[in-house]
Formats: C-alpha cells, sequence, structure tokens
DNA sequence: GTCTATAGGTTGATAGAC
DNA sequence: GTCTATCAACCTATAGAC
C-alpha cells in the first residue's frame, strides 16, 4: 500500500454508536437515517448519544471516517512480489466475484454516503483521498511490473485511472442495479485487459 | 438505439412541477428535498402540488421518470455507419471530456436518485434499465463492427460491459470527488482500450 | 387549480434528575 | 453516562373556501 492512514482508536461506547449507526443505515438508507433510529438501534436513548456527539453532522462525519476505515481495512494488501497476481488481488478486493452478504452491505452503505459527497465537501474530500489512494496503490504495482520487466511500457497512470474507474463502475453498478451478471462479466473482463494491455508478447 | 423508450408526454403544469423539483434537488439534495422546498421553487403552495400528486412518493416516481428521460434523450444517437465512430460518439455524450453546467448538475441529480435504488425496488428497476439500454447499445455496434469486418472476433457482450462500467465509474467520481483529471484519464484511456482491443491491425 | 389553515407526526437538540 | 420530558421547527397530508 501506498498510505498507512493513521488510524483513529475508538472508545467502546464511540464503537456502539458506530455499529448501531451502520446498523440504521442499512435499514433505512440514508434519507431515512435519524439520531431516533440510531438510538434504537443502540438500545439506548437518544440524549446518550448527544453525550458523546455535540450534533448530528458531527456524528456523520465521525461515521464517515469509520466506514472508511472498515472499507481501508478490507483493501488493505501485502504486496507478494508478482505484479499480475498482486493486480489480481487488489481487484478481487474491490470486486469479488462472489461477495458474501458483509461485503455486500458495506458497498451498500458507502454508496450511500458517497452520493453524499455531491453536494457536501467533508464528504467529498474523504472520497476523493480514498480513490486518490487506490489510485496510487494500483499505480505503484504497474510501475514495479514495468520496471521489472513483467508488464510493458504503458502509462502506469492512465491504466491506474482504467482500472480504478471500471471497478468502481462494477461496484457501483452491482449495489444499484439487479444486473448481477454485468459486473462478473466486467470482472472477467479486467483479467483480460490486464493481460492484452500489461503482459508483454 | 436499441430501445425507442416511449416517451411519457407531461401536462404543463406537470412539468413546471418537475422543473421545480429538479431545481430543489441541486440546491438542497435528496436528503433535503421536501415538498415545502419543491413548492418555494415551483411559486406555489404546497396543496397545489397535491393536486397533481397523491403522495410525495408518486411525485418521486414520477420525477425519476423525467430525470431518466431526460437523460436518454441527452445519450440518444443516430448511429451512422462507422463503428469506431459511433462508439466514440456514444463515449463522448455519456463521459464528455468537457462536460458543459446543465450535463454536471443532470449528473450529480442523477447520482442522489441512484443512490437511492440501493433501498429502494423501484429506482433500482429503473436504473437497471438504463444500464441494460446502455450495455445492448454498446454491444450493438460493436457486433456491427465486428460482422463488418472493422473489429476483432471479440466478446460484443464482455467489451460492452467493460466500457459500460469504465464510464459509470468515471462519471460517478466526477460527481463525488475532486479528482477531475482523473475522469479525462479514462476518457484518453477508453480511446486507448477500443484500439487496442477492437482494431484489427 | 390554487389558496390558507391546520392536523398529527417526526426531527434535532436541550434541561434537569439520577 | 444515561434517563425522561420537553421544545421549537419541520415534515407529509388534508379540509374547505375561493
Amino acid at each position: 500500500m501506498v498510505t498507512d492512514a493513521p488510524e483513529r482508536d475508538w472508545s467502546a461506547a464511540e464503537e456502539e454508536i458506530m455499529e448501531a449507526t451502520y446498523r440504521a443505515l442499512l435499514e433505512h438508507g440514508y434519507a431515512g437515517l435519524s439520531i431516533s433510529r440510531i438510538a434504537a438501534e443502540l438500545g439506548k436513548s437518544k440524549a446518550a448519544i448527544y453525550y458523546h456527539y455535540d450534533a448530528k453532522d458531527d456524528l456523520l462525519v465521525a461515521f464517515l471516517e469509520f466506514a472508511v476505515d472498515r472499507f481501508e481495512a478490507t483493501v488493505a494488501t501485502e504486496t507478494g512480489d508478482e505484479p499480475t497476481a498482486d493486480l489480481e488481488h487488489v481487484v478481487e478486493k474491490l470486486l469479488p466475484l462472489q461477495p458474501d452478504e458483509e461485503q455486500r452491505q458495506l458497498q451498500a452503505v458507502l454508496v450511500g454516503l458517497r452520493s453524499q459527497a455531491v453536494t457536501n465537501g467533508v464528504f467529498r474530500e474523504q472520497f476523493t483521498r480514498i480513490d486518490e489512494r487506490l489510485a496510487a496503490t494500483i499505480r505503484d504495482i504497474v510501475e514495479r511490473g514495468i520496471e521489472e520487466g513483467t508488464f510493458r511500457d504503458v502509462d502506469p497512470s492512465r491504466v491506474a485511472e482504467h482500472i480504478l474507474a471500471t471497478v468502481n463502475g462494477a461496484m457501483y453498478a452491482r449495489a444499484t442495479t439487479g444486473r448481477e451478471g454485468a459486473a462478473a462479466a466486467t470482472r472477467v473482463s479486467i483479467a483480460s485487459y490486464v493481460d492484452s494491455e500489461l503482459r508483454r508478447d
């Protein structure tokens, strides 16, 4: 990985609130998220939440960080010394061929949060950073592959952006459409893309 | 195009309400969308809106159709007889190199709506249909190119899904991050992909 | 068709007791 | 730290006059 984002440590109480927010989001979506709903999931009163967070906005920003941490923990990867395998590994983390329920849920929550980035600057900056890090991770692998002679002499940055956009698009479609086959087809096509665009001879 | 979706005709009053909803969404986002806000944009009372729509949900479903119509009108394309040019044309419509303000706004509104597809079945079906049509449009162009001998003998469906996912991902990033360069780089990379994956030497 | 007025509910947030 | 009780502001939706 390129950056080890310093991970914030959550108090037990905060973590429980974040977990309750996560469940409330899954059940009611971002538009239906309220302090009452979070309190209900938490099994405590609304005032208990306001003891830990001054305002709903603060809680939301904290939760954004929480969800992002969780996502990046999922993607984190010890890079080996085979660029092709590393690339496959990252792609599988981002766009699993058969996502389990946990992965689907996290993606669903992230899509809800990310849509807020259209109008909210704080959210926008966070997702900008996420994409920046992912692009850098992919670019580094491609660069290493070129140096080692495994990959052709392509523009690493261009290829990284291409792969990232494709993976993001397929994940987006998976979360917002019923086209299950589409995501699978895209996954296959990325492998084929890496092969024909990057592999020597 | 593959399907000429039968376009609904809106009464003048309905169209004004849809237009007001559009503006309200741009200003306050989906989470902040209320009948009061729409009424304010419309310059009429809330009751005037309830005369035309029984419930907020009905209005939302109508607006979804309205926004989708507008989007598909933007993408609609007279196909020429040059597959390569047709492909470029569709991609430019979906992911313009330099989107004007109107295009950006429509994309922003659509991202807001699409995130609702995670939890709302009606929205999900609409966006499934949109992606289905776009994939079919691209696939048809690729198939024609193969028959004509302009393109290599690839799997048209796989290539179509790849291009669609990439375009969607870049557009998504454009609407939700500050990474302007990323969208541009992806646009360029798609041209390069078409060239190396499809063009006969 | 559009208005004002209003009903009935939920929201975010606070005060004060324990 | 957590509770109950409460607040003003907002929400969706309707009734009834014009």
